[in-house]
DNA sequence: AAGGCGGGGCG
DNA sequence: CGCCCAGCCTT
């Protein structure tokens, strides 16, 4: 780390260079010692991204040695015994993993040589985009953006952006960030630097600020907002609301109300009225009970069956025959209900 | 879209 | 001692 990264005349200068420009300096310049950083042959890079998939460094450490050290080759782990592989993977967790390593271990032999493009090699079993990418990256030198945990929290403060994490449309605009600021020449070493740099410096809670190598454009340190990011939404549960609609029927019309205009969902849909809407309501008995989730509310829905004396309609309601409920919008609540009716 | 996998770190 | 953890696969 530079004694001389918070200097004022320092950051004036870094502004000169490109973010990947920085962030690679700071890398080379005393990166963690990692076994796997000391060679770019790619099935050993590959067996080091398994290990540190949901796994930390040093946890992967001593399991990454001996690992090496009884499969020293492809050709050595595809011809293994699968319990002698999950032998040595004992104690590191998510052993659909080893199986997965050896199971394309024996793929890449057969085929005569490990994939070397980005399609190829996410198509090997256990390899999703993350792996694919940064063995594509690190290995092979292509120029593929990484995106796991780390880099999605260097990237939404750098960025400032308050995202959820969780979305799609985050993890897009993230991925299409590091892909822009990815270094054309060194992919591997920038998607190493990132991670480095969340591992390290930019820290979940309390970052450290002071040395990071890109604090001069950093957009969350600026604003202040470093430590409320990377914001990620808890899944909501669906809350239970409890419901009671009502079926009253005239001969072949069934009455129904209209959703205001304005309403937040369903504007303008026809349904069955609520039980409570319809003071005068007689002669009433309970046809059954659904359930029907919408968004994050976990409606159950009680479908009561009742008459009205005449005149007793409220306003805003209409008298419709169910074959014109193929030519006006129906919420599907009130298509459960009227189905429940018809099934009994 | 959600749940399962396993161990370690953290409050 | 619960709670959290973003990779991948399966349902």
């Amino acid at each position: 780390m530079p004694g001389w990264a918070t200097g004022e005349r320092q950051a004036t200068e870094d502004d000169d260079l490109s973010y990947a420009a920085r962030l690679l300096a700071w890398f080379d310049a005393g990166h963690r010692d990692l076994p796997w950083r000391r060679t770019r042959d790619p099935y050993r890079i590959w067996v080091s991204e398994i290990m540190l998939q949901q796994t930390r460094a040093a946890a992967a450490i001593p399991y990454y040695e001996e690992f090496l050290r009884r499969f020293p080759t492809v050709e050595a782990l595809a011809g293994a015994p699968e319990a002698e592989v999950l032998a040595a993977w004992s104690g590191l967790g998510y052993y659909s993993r080893a199986r997965n390593l050896r199971a394309g271990a024996a793929l890449v032999v057969e085929r005569g040589g490990f994939p070397s493009d980005l399609e190829a090699i996410r198509a090997l079993p256990g390899i999703g985009p993350y792996t694919a990418a940064a063995v594509a990256s690190i290995a092979f030198g292509l120029p593929h953006a990484v995106l796991d945990g780390n880099v999605i929290r260097v990237i939404s403060r750098v960025s400032n952006d308050p995202g959820d994490i969780r979305a799609p449309a985050t993890r897009k605009r993230f991925q299409a960030a590091a892909d822009e600021w990815l270094h054309r020449v060194r992919p591997g070493a920038f998607n190493q630097a990132m991670m480095e740099l969340g591992a390290t410096v930019c820290l979940p809670r309390a970052p450290l600020c002071l040395v990071c190598p890109v604090n001069s454009t950093c957009e969350a340190r600026m604003a202040g907002t470093q430590n409320q990011l990377p914001v990620k939404l808890g899944k909501v549960k669906p809350e239970a609301v409890e419901s009671r609609v009502v079926i009253v029927r005239r001969g072949q019309w069934i009455f129904l109300r209209q959703r205001d205009a304005d309403a937040r969902r369903m504007a303008g849909f026809w349904e069955l009225p609520g039980l409570e809407d319809i003071p005068a309501l007689i002669d009433t008995s309970v046809v059954g009970n659904f359930q029907h989730t919408i968004v994050n509310q976990c409606y159950s829905v009680t479908v009561y069956r009742g008459a009205m004396p005449r005149g007793s309609a409220p306003a805003g309601g209409k008298w419709m025959k169910p074959e014109l409920f193929t030519d006006v919008p129906i919420t599907t609540v009130t298509r459960k209900a009227l189905e429940l009716l018809r099934k009994r």
